[in-house]
RNA sequence: UCCCCGAUAGCUCAGUCGGUAGAGCAGGUGGCUGUUAACCACCGAGUCGCAGGUUCGAGUCCUGCUCGGGGAGCCA
């Protein structure tokens, strides 16, 4: 295989570590387009290295735009005279290039920067059927092109958004002293009151099925029912029982029947958990940590949030601004009944104190009432999991929903039960094994503390943040019922 | 799992009353211009999702299936 111009000469150096060419990609000397768009390098000869976007050749003057994903915009690179670069005609949008050239500033233009070249590279030619456009694509026809999506624009923006934004989580509670714990991906609780899950098994499937004969779950790898996780809530309780304040921010798995806008098979949670701490000082660190995000995105992610703003939902910058210099709205779930039965609105699901709140009263509540994020509190106890913390009239529990405009719920959390027989005769109401979750009882033993914990659903975050509709299109690889491809 | 909508060129779509297929973009060729979702001309490109039915005749009407989208439930 020949890549451009360079010979493919591999040695080893002394160390033994690494390996180069002597004619190389200059993968440690090229210089970012975004680099080159800030400034830094004016009248430099600089090395790029990236895909050509779009080009444009006429007799005296030709233009290529370069991304090398280091950020949207795209590096001009100008060739004078396009005679002098015949390769310059292989190029279409997609092929990947290595160019050399001097950076120019420029006055009176689209770009503040340019790139005059002087030798231009073809490292990968790009075959025509190549099936992104230079125009805009439906997210739905890039979902199923989910391997070349990533060099769209959209996608570009999204997937370094994301990046920032994980670093952003972590560094939010490093910082104040949290530890970042590792929580088991594979797990044999069969009932963590958070939804179906997916079972993980070595067994030969086929066979069994065509033997007809009773499963024996001793034989298969754990010696007994394994699954994928729903949450680290458990084992993170554990955790904050010894270190005081830890996260979890790892992949998540559902295996609901869901076909929504705002579900995935296969998600990433952040689930923060605190020793000595009530609902009520969760709820502080909730909305500071939520308006931290935000103001994080608004004042490091510029060229991602303009780009949403611009393209994906207009005004979404102005609303983000006002969150984050309001307070969120803040009441019980006996009073957000009340509002709803006063609403003196047709909604097609009744309300009723007891009844769980539907999409349509979440969105109610957020997007027409509130206009903001609001924390509802204190649930019914029959409507939510065993662990949550009951309140003295003995009805309801010490849970906190945070719903968003258009995303609806984007945390969910709780005062975990800390009283060993509140909890045992709640996982006794509920049906569960008690020999089973002993461990889960014994912290509760064994010097027992107030504590409160929740889950931040990390895509639907992006979705608030960036006003992207459909959370399909804020990870790479979406997994949802019929589909993990890729 | 339930309800609604859709599937026509590589992409986005049009296709009237049932009469055998069109545009823009992308691609190719040529031209032109410091161009910038470049522009102009020409060219190639289709088992109209699949299977069956009604009809002299189906992209169009009917049935089933597959896939896609939206909503509900479940939840983050």
């Amino acid at each position: 295989m020949t890549l451009g111009n360079s010979s493919l000469k591999w040695r080893k150096n002394l160390v033994g570590v690494f390996y180069w060419r002597e004619m190389q990609m200059d993968y440690f000397t090229r210089t970012r387009v975004k680099e080159i768009n800030s400034g830094q390098k004016v009248d430099q000869e600089v090395i790029i290295l990236g895909w050509a976007r779009t080009k444009r050749v006429s007799k005296n003057v030709g233009f290529v735009e370069v991304n090398d994903g280091s950020s949207l915009h795209n590096a001009q690179i100008v060739f004078s005279p396009p005679g002098d670069f015949p390769e310059l005609e292989r190029i279409i949008t997609g092929t990947s290039l290595r160019i050399v050239g001097k950076v120019v500033k420029v006055e009176g233009r689209e770009q503040a920067y340019e790139v005059h070249a002087d030798k231009l590279e073809i490292v990968g030619e790009c075959l025509h059927d190549y099936p992104l456009q230079k125009k805009r694509h439906t997210f739905e026809f890039l979902r199923e092109i989910a391997h070349l999506r990533p060099r769209t624009n959209t996608f570009g923006v999204v997937n370094r958004f994301r990046s920032k934004l994980s670093h952003c989580i972590h560094e939010y509670y490093q910082n104040r002293g949290f530890y970042y714990i590792h929580t088991p991906i594979i797990t044999t609780s069969d009932c963590e009151g958070a939804g179906d899950l997916f079972q993980v098994t070595t067994l030969p499937l086929e066979e069994l099925a065509d033997q007809k004969k009773k499963l024996d779950m001793n034989e298969d790898f754990f010696g007994e029912k394994a699954y994928l996780t729903v949450s680290g809530q458990l084992e993170g309780e554990l955790l904050c029982s010894a270190l005081g304040d830890i996260y979890t921010f790892g992949p998540t798995f559902r295996a609901e029947q869901s076909y929504t806008t705002r579900h995935l098979s296969e998600f990433w949670m952040m689930e923060p958990e605190m020793a000595f701490c009530d609902l009520d000082e969760m709820i502080i660190l909730i909305e500071d940590f939520l308006k931290h995000l935000i103001s994080f995105s608004l004042e490091n992610c510029e060229e991602e949030m303009a780009f949403f703003n611009r393209w994906i939902d207009k005004g979404r910058q102005k609303v983000l601004q006002s969150i984050i210099e309001s307070d969120f709205a803040k009441i019980t779930y006996t009073d957000a009944v009340k509002i709803l039965e006063k609403a003196n609105r047709d909604f097609e699901f009744p309300v009723g104190w007891g009844r769980d709140l539907q999409s349509e009263h979440e969105r109610f509540l957020s997007e027409e009432y509130f206009k903001k994020p609001v924390f509802v509190t204190d649930y019914p106890r029959d409507i939510k999991a065993f662990y949550m913390r009951v309140n003295d009239d003995e009805k309801t529990v010490r849970a906190v929903d945070v719903l968003v405009p258009l995303v609806g719920e984007i945390v969910g959390g709780s005062q975990r039960e800390e009283r060993y027989d509140y909890l045992k005769n709640n996982m006794l109401q509920q049906g569960l094994d008690i020999e089973e979750y002993q461990w889960f009882l014994d912290i509760r033993k064994y010097g027992t503390v107030p504590h409160s914990g929740f889950g931040l659903g990390f895509e639907r975050m992006i979705m608030y943040l960036s006003g992207m509709s459909n959370i399909r299109d804020v990870i790479p690889f979406p997994r949802f019922p019929r589909s993990a491809k890729f």
